[in-house]
DNA sequence: TGGGTGTTTGACCTTTCCTGACCTTATTAT
DNA sequence: ATAATAAGGTCAGGAAAGGTCAAACACCCA
């Protein structure tokens, strides 16, 4: 059961996460602290802190720069999204169009927000080859009800 | 989060929009302020003042020259959605995000409304190649504003 | 012992910030 | 008119972040 450095760091942001409601950081700062690359803060946060996981990052470049992580809220449709992004084999426009038609239903989207989606998510707007369009679609419409999920 | 001398002086200039409904400024004057080069001003307008972010500015040189910012007003949403989908260069992230804030702050998009897209544009939930994923994040947001517009 | 899974690094890339040298335009003094 | 002065504009380039990706490494476990 040896700590590797990768949750060395995930357990450092946790706490960060516990103690102030978010982790904002400075990927520079957290490698200097850990002795370590710099690309070594990307690999934890794309392994343990995925939108899957309920977590969001956030991130700017340049002069300044920063990381920010935060915790998303509901876990029921973040659990819905993250079955769909495991829709190995993508979503049909017809499953995409009910499970948007259920969500606005049940009332975890708003008669504009379905629209909105059903429009986006047409084949004609994807214009993708075939496989690659369903597995698309899958991945927007699991990042439009995570991004429910996470209130605000 | 460090605050850089753009977001400082972004703010300035926020403040005095919000105080007076419009800016007006001598560069000099606010290099001076925050001791900085003049052309630091002429950085901050173009990244932040932007029209994507619904701003207008308006100048003058020489003697008793003048720098003035005003907010634009309200989109019209079936434009704004043909002018995206024309862009032939397609719509960079940067870009997006800074469309769908100003239909936020304009009331064309709900607070959700914006949240989720701006979830779905994102350049990892694309996931193509960049010359393609500038042109269907173009589609995809053309047809996002565009069924809005219908509803109306 | 060999293959798979997870970890770690380093080289290279993109974005953002900030300045300084040089340019253009308007006003004012001669 | 012309020259001096007083604005603002442009652009290239360097510095300061964070991002990506493939390759090397490490640890299981059949």
């Amino acid at each position: 059961m040896s700590l590797t450095l990768a949750d060395a760091i995930e357990r450092h942001i946790l706490a960060l996460l516990e103690e102030h409601g978010e982790a904002a950081l400075q990927r520079v700062e957290v490698a200097r602290l850990y002795d370590c690359a710099p690309s070594q803060i990307n690999y934890v946060l794309a392994t343990r802190f995925t939108p899957e996981r309920g977590f969001v990052t956030e991130s700017r470049r340049g002069g300044g720069g920063y990381i920010r992580i935060v915790r998303a809220g509901r876990p029921e449709l973040p659990q819905l999204a993250a079955a769909l992004r495991q829709a190995a084999e993508g979503v049909s426009e017809a499953v995409a169009i009910a499970v948007v038609a259920r969500c606005s239903a049940s009332g975890w989207l708003g008669e504009r927000e379905a629209q909105m989606l059903a429009a986006m998510l047409r084949r004609d707007v994807l214009a993708l080859p075939l496989p690659e369009r369903d597995l698309l679609r899958a991945r927007l419409l699991a990042a439009a009800l995570l991004s429910l999920g996470q209130g605000r």
